[in-house]
DNA sequence: CGGGACAACGTTTTT
DNA sequence: CGTTGTCCCG
């Protein structure tokens, strides 16, 4: 019986055999939560209430009560926070603790839809594609469809890939989508309709497989193939998922599947921190999980160890204007703190400057700049802040904007190594064909269509018969790529063939050469680190390095430098000084966001993630009198979210700017 | 095929 | 306003 195997390894152990106290550094709550083995358990944990503390405690419990690593199965928001939970149970325990399985759903989903790639009639490999590999293809098939120009065009090709992936996330059909989210694209429905269908047909001919694939493939898999489903459940006997409030229909489905059998899970999130909505997450899969795992044991940590009362009684303020009542209130002992204060600026160079002059202050006063962050909406909401802290020599790393794995000459030199692990990708074919000087979509297509008939993968390009017209580019071509063999050369050298072929084309195509010619010799340093090309792919679609390229990169994100992240990237993270800038409202909340109750939801939500950042400090500024081109408005009035607190909660502060003098008064 | 000129569109967050 | 798609010509 199988019953009796996983009770006995969980039962409860002599209470000797455990090296940590954890009695003694744990509260009652997180205490029950971390001894809790077995059985499915509900964890509802507060901004700032210990939710990493606990599940690092369970994992190291886990492994000392006798699970083998292998066994416990940790699903987390990003691979970076999965790898500091298992570090800090390594510091705890043993090394014991490295060596459970851990990661996001998707990288999850790609390392074991490799395992059974046969079954899913993937037996070459699969490529995974990222957000603009997925929008060229949706943009490759739709203009495969040969549409009547004259009904009207489609949504742009970004839209379109919001629509399909939106679709698939909430698992509604896309007519639905149109209706609700765009319906001023409902005369193309229909359309839209039959374009996710080629779409589909597409991918599976080429072995593409977008992020949403990655999850629904997973979850197909474990509800279509039993023998597969009790194998997996077998294996991962204890599985804890994090930041549950942010999961989606088909990550629940997940969950429920895999643990279904043995009922060793927990779920740990908040469901007043849901901040992505947009890409179908359901703060209700918190509320569901009881119904699902009936006898769910619910733990609440209401108790916060971040932040002062000052910072929590703000926090509290905007979490209490939502119009639906969340789960709890949180409580601190932390004494005394200041209360957190409303900067008014002139403009926007006096919030920047309002900014670097107070880091300086607080430098002064000791506090290092790796304690501070500052936070906004938007990617670019940092631009101006940016100029002002590089001219007052202030190190620093961006988070989350920027897309540095998704320019152009970056992703060409990717394709190059994409059809070398998978010959069908079609994507990447036709990418790096149209690099070839003379050759246009119709000489790509046809060059592609003999490679794919003779079935030979890379090795195909010697039976090609090139046109004269652009014969000298396809031999330099060809010969870089028959010479590139993944199982005799290193990552990095094959990487630096491809840079060292593509050189030319890049001078040709890009004015701004030498700069991008020093991201493709970064992207290079990053190869170095990797002894196969599936995994370098891998981990560059599904964890692509964040940080830019220009000045500021080298720091990683827990050392030195001051931190500047938009919301979204600074989830489960605290500092102790945080500033919010651009807390405007029309920018924060967006103006896109004001049309639906339940954006704007979102976005206060998304405000109370960031306000709950701060452990002593809180700044909020906002530039006053901005206009906005697209709506012809002034811009002018604090973010909705805190406009209107008592003086005593936030404390207002207006900033003058009078040459070069930067006024603080009251 | 490649480049230039022009029109239309929609604007954010991320695996 | 910047990006994307289309059309036309050399």
């Amino acid at each position: 019986m199988k019953h009796s195997v996983i009770d006995q390894t969980a039962s409860p152990p002599e209470q000797d055999i455990f090296t940590i106290p954890y009695e003694q550094v744990l509260n009652p709550s997180q205490l029950e939560a971390v001894t809790t083995l077995d059985g499915p358990v509900l964890v509802i944990a507060g901004a700032g209430s210990g939710k990493t503390r606990t599940l690092t405690y369970r994992v190291a419990r886990l492994v000392e009560s006798g699970i083998p690593p292998g066994a416990i199965l940790l699903l987390t928001f990003t691979r970076k926070a999965a790898q500091e939970m298992l570090r800090r149970a390594t510091e705890l325990l043993d090394y014991r603790c490295e060596k459970v399985a851990g990661g996001t759903f998707h990288s999850f989903a790609n390392v074991t839809l490799r395992r059974f790639s046969a079954v899913m009639g993937f037996d070459r490999g699969f490529t995974i594609m990222d957000r603009a590999d997925m929008e060229d293809a949706i943009a490759f098939v739709a203009r495969g469809m040969h549409l009547d120009k004259g009904a009207g065009r489609l949504p742009r090709k970004r839209t379109l890939a919001t629509i399909l992936s939106k679709a698939v996330n909430k698992g509604v059909g896309v007519e639905e989508v149109v209706s609700v989210d765009y319906p001023n694209f409902m005369f193309a429905a229909q359309t839209l309709v039959r374009l996710q269908r080629i779409y589909q047909a597409y991918k599976k001919e080429h072995a593409l497989v977008d992020y949403d694939d990655l999850l629904v493939i997973l979850r197909d898999l474990l509800r279509d193939h039993e023998g597969i489903r009790q194998r997996l459940s077998e294996h991962y006997r204890y599985v804890m998922v994090d930041e549950y409030q942010d999961t989606n229909k088909i990550q629940a489905d997940i969950v429920r599947l895999l643990a279904g059998r043995h009922r060793n899970v927990m779920v740990v999130g908040d469901d007043s921190q849901c901040i992505y909505a947009f890409r179908g997450a359901r703060f209700a899969n918190i509320m569901a999980f009881p119904q699902i795992f009936p006898g769910t044991k619910v733990i609440k940590l209401e108790e916060n160890y971040r932040s002062t009362q000052p910072i929590l009684d703000l926090t509290n303020a905007i979490i209490g204007r939502a119009s639906r009542r969340y789960t709890k209130v949180l409580f601190t002992r932390k004494p005394g703190g200041t209360p957190p204060v409303l900067a008014v600026a002139e403009d926007e160079r006096t919030q920047s400057r309002f900014v670097v002059r107070r880091i300086q202050e607080l430098q002064t006063a000791g506090v290092p700049l790796g304690d501070i962050a500052v936070l906004f909406r938007s990617g670019f909401h940092s631009f101006d802040l940016e100029i002002e802290l590089n001219r007052a020599n202030i190190a620093f790393v961006k988070v989350g904007g920027f897309k540095f794995m998704e320019t152009a000459h970056i992703k060409d030199l990717l394709a190059h190594m994409k059809v070398l692990i998978n010959p069908e990708d079609a994507l990447s074919w036709h990418r790096i064909l149209l690099l070839l000087e003379s050759v246009g979509p119709k000489a790509a297509d046809e060059i592609f269509r003999q490679i794919v008939n003779t079935g030979n993968g890379v090795a195909a390009l010697a039976t090609v018969e090139p046109k004269p017209r652009y014969r000298k580019a396809f031999e330099r071509f060809k010969a870089t790529m028959l010479d590139l063999d993944p199982d005799r050369l290193s990552v990095a050298e094959t990487g630096a063939r491809i840079v060292h072929y593509y050189q030319p084309i890049l001078e040709r195509r890009f004015d701004n050469h030498p700069k991008r010619s020093r991201d493709l010799e970064h992207v290079l340093s990053i190869m170095a680190g990797y002894d196969t090309l599936d995994r370098f792919l891998a981990d560059m679609a599904l964890e692509p390095p964040t940080a830019s390229v220009d000045g500021n990169l080298a720091v990683g994100k827990d050392h030195a430098g001051l931190v500047l992240s938009t919301i979204h990237s600074a989830k489960g993270l605290e500092w102790h000084t945080v500033f919010i800038i651009w807390a405007l409202d029309g920018r924060f909340p967006s103006i896109y966001a004001t049309r639906s109750e339940q954006d704007l939801e979102e976005e206060l939500r998304l405000m109370y993630v960031a306000a709950t950042r701060a452990q002593e400090n809180l700044y909020i500024s906002y530039p006053a009198n901005i206009y906005d081109r697209t709506t012809a408005t002034l811009l002018y009035r604090p973010s909705r979210f805190i406009d209107g607190i008592g003086e005593h909660i936030l404390e207002p502060c207006v900033l003058t700017h009078d040459g070069d003098g930067l006024d603080m008064g009251w």
